[in-house]
DNA sequence: CGATATACCTACCAACCGTTAGGGAGACTC
DNA sequence: GAGTCTCCCTAACGGTTGGTAGGTATATCG
């Protein structure tokens, strides 16, 4: 017993030390592992000892990092609108300056769909999952979540204000069909097909037209 | 109990044949109420306990008229896919022959839009909750829903052919844009609001553009 | 009237759920 | 070297899950 558990602590220390360049506390393995079950599985199943599996510790270890597994899911799905949100807004910083409100959009749409379909769990899941978590905790994620789609409201005026939507459809209906696309492509995307570079730039044209309408 | 148990399945043989139009056999009410709960509630949470309860009978009593919780689930998933399937086609009859692929577009969005929307817990379910099934059962499901994509994949090419989407986009960028906006429409609509046409219109619109472009 | 079939019930099973209590081994601090 | 802190363990709690065995009331039919 002693041995092999000494074997054990001494193997994930250092595959800590080497996997992930993050942080990786406890705490942090554990929020990973959630992320991972919660886009593949769903929040049902994503159960503590699951998580734990994953992790290789038992499942009752998680409550010396986390007071609950609500606890732990509110953190994976809030953390995966922050990370797309500022993947977007990086991407749109990054972009010159005489970028048109068209050449904005179709950077927010390749950032976001780079951040869930390739870059992150976290995102995935909070996207995923959301619809059938239990209503309590899916009234404490609405929050960030409407914090992120005020920048894609901005974007719609922006475009809106340039032709490049026309007048008499709803700004609301643009933004959630463009949303609606981006989200499920979750459902359908398989890495190494088609690059996802191309789907923003296909999505793009089909909403908004040719660059420089 | 004989009273009260007499009483029960007097009440219940009066609304089964009231309430509604449908087939209603024990069979059909236990679909039913899985579809519901698989549309609201999710896979994990659609328990056999939850179905008996919305029929008004107890677990046990399921397995008489299904051999398992899957199987039931397999069926409302299926089920939902003819509905929408159905829907479309019947709505796509039922336009005049000199519409355009671009009229054509538009039809089948409303019909899926109304299908998954309003009519049929089914439709709604076969969207939201397929992602998280068992995995064999989703490989089962499968089958059915390549069918229905299929339609829209010829939807795409005549709107493409007719010049409604731009050479190079992909056809089936195109189409899971569409889809996915469609699908996702689950996700923000309520009812009594925006009206379901309105919505299929602007869609259409900012996909195709305006009417007889 | 007796036989059969239908549709439900009760009561239970093993497995699994989130969570808790209490303990032990190693590392840091004084 | 003793005390404390961190991190994990075992073992169990009450409750829920999908599913089963066996019984009972009703309706239909010969």
């Amino acid at each position: 017993m002693t041995i092999s558990q000494a074997a054990a602590r001494t193997a994930k220390a250092s595959a800590a030390k080497s996997e992930t360049p993050d942080q990786n506390g406890g705490a942090r393995q554990i929020l990973n592992a959630a992320a991972w079950l919660l886009r593949h599985r769903g929040y049902e199943a994503t159960t503590t000892r699951a998580i734990a599996e994953r992790v290789g510790i038992k499942a009752g270890s998680i409550y010396h990092h986390f007071p609950s597994k609500d606890a732990i899911v509110e953190r994976v799905i809030n953390e995966g609108v922050l990370v797309v949100n500022k993947a977007v807004m990086s991407a749109l910083d990054a972009l010159p300056k005489k970028a048109t409100p068209r050449d904005r959009l179709q950077a927010a749409i390749k950032a976001h769909l780079l951040s869930s379909l390739e870059h992150s769990d976290y995102t995935s899941a909070s996207i995923r999952a959301f619809a059938f978590l239990p209503p309590e905790l899916r009234k404490t994620c609405r929050v960030e979540r409407r914090r992120y789609e005020d920048i894609w409201q901005q974007l719609m005026r922006d475009a809106s204000q340039s032709g490049y939507i026309p007048k008499d459809v709803s700004l609301d209906a643009a933004r959630l069909m463009l949303l609606g696309a981006v989200n499920w492509a979750g459902e359908w995307y398989r890495p190494g097909r088609v690059p996802i570079d191309k789907i923003a730039t296909d999505f793009a044209q089909i909403a908004f037209g040719a660059r420089r309408a």
